[in-house]
Parts: structure tokens; sequence; C-alpha cells
DNA sequence: GCCAACGTTGGC
DNA sequence: GCCAACGTTGGC
């Protein structure tokens, strides 16, 4: 069992999106950056849990939790000419980009925002904290997802 | 809207 | 394979 933070913005899709969705699930459709999809096609195993982060809102954090709700396959919006995901250069016979469905699990009482994460001793190491950070998936610690989830529910 | 930080692209 | 130019991310 392992722990991820994901950033989306709320704009484009929240937490409260995905509890909304038919069976509380989507597929984490548009990243492409090698290094996040990495981290979905490699590293991440269905049940896996999700720290759902807001981005470029205010102010931005984690919201709630979701988790891995499917093995790595195609991006589908790589081939679709119509999305603005569209990339001509992932051939579907060796696809480029690789995602995850991730399932709703629960809203934080309280949103752990960034400036609370910063403030949290037990967070200085986190990867999303780190200067000039812009992954969008990272890894996180049993220990860091212990003391947000803590933090969220209290 | 600004801009620092970072990733990607493409000419050479 | 270098690196300048460009595009994107995301906090503020």
């Amino acid at each position: 069992m392992r722990y991820w933070l994901m950033k989306s913005e709320p704009d484009v899709f929240s937490l409260a999106d995905l509890k909304a969705r038919p069976g509380q699930r989507e597929p984490w459709d548009g990243v492409r950056n090698y290094q996040a999809r990495n981290f979905m096609r490699d590293a991440m195993q269905k049940g896996d849990t999700v720290l759902f982060y807001h981005s470029n809102t205010n102010p931005p954090g984690i919201v709630g939790l979701a988790e891995v709700a499917s093995d790595p396959y195609p991006d589908p919006t790589a081939f679709d000419k119509k999305s603005k995901y569209y990339d001509a250069k992932s051939d579907p016979e060796n696809p480029r980009w690789i995602l995850v469905d991730v399932r709703y699990c629960e809203t934080f009482s309280r949103m752990v925002t960034l400036e609370a994460m910063k403030a949290m001793p037990a967070l200085a190491e986190m990867r999303v904290l780190q200067r000039g950070n812009r992954l969008s998936i990272t890894p996180v610690t049993a220990a860091e997802f212990k003391a947000i989830n803590k933090a969220g529910l209290a």
C-alpha cells in the first residue's frame, strides 16, 4: 500500500466533481509529464491512497482522499484530436501517455492548506513542499500521510 | 496578472 | 549533445 499526492485545478476537476461522477470514479487524464506518467505506469497499484490536492486556487491544499481504482492503461485523450490533451506524437501502437482511474474516498472535515502543511514538522521533507517542485503527482510517505490525514479529520 | 522555476523542443 | 527559446505550472 502506497500513498500519493495528486494535484488538480478545481476549476477543471475538483474532488467534488469526482464524488459526483457515476461510480465516483474517473480516469486521471491529461498528464503530460514523464515523471508523473512513470509514477502512474510503474509504481501505482490498485487500492493505493491518493491525497487530493487543489492547486491554482485560494487557498491551495489537500481537500480529501481518493484511491487508485485501476491498473495503468493508455490515456485515450492523447488520441482524440478534439481533446486539448491530443498528442500527435503518441502512437496508438506504442502509447506515450498512461493513466490510472481514481475513485472518491472522502472529503476532509478540514482542508489541509499548503500554508498549514509548510508549518508541520512531519512534512519538512515532503516532496511537494520542496522548492521549485511542479510535479502534479508525487509519492507520499506513510508518516506524511498519517500527519496530513490527522490534520484533515481534526 | 506576474514571474520564478522547470521541462521540452529543435537548431546547430 | 549542447543550450537558447519557448511553454507550462502554480503560488502569490
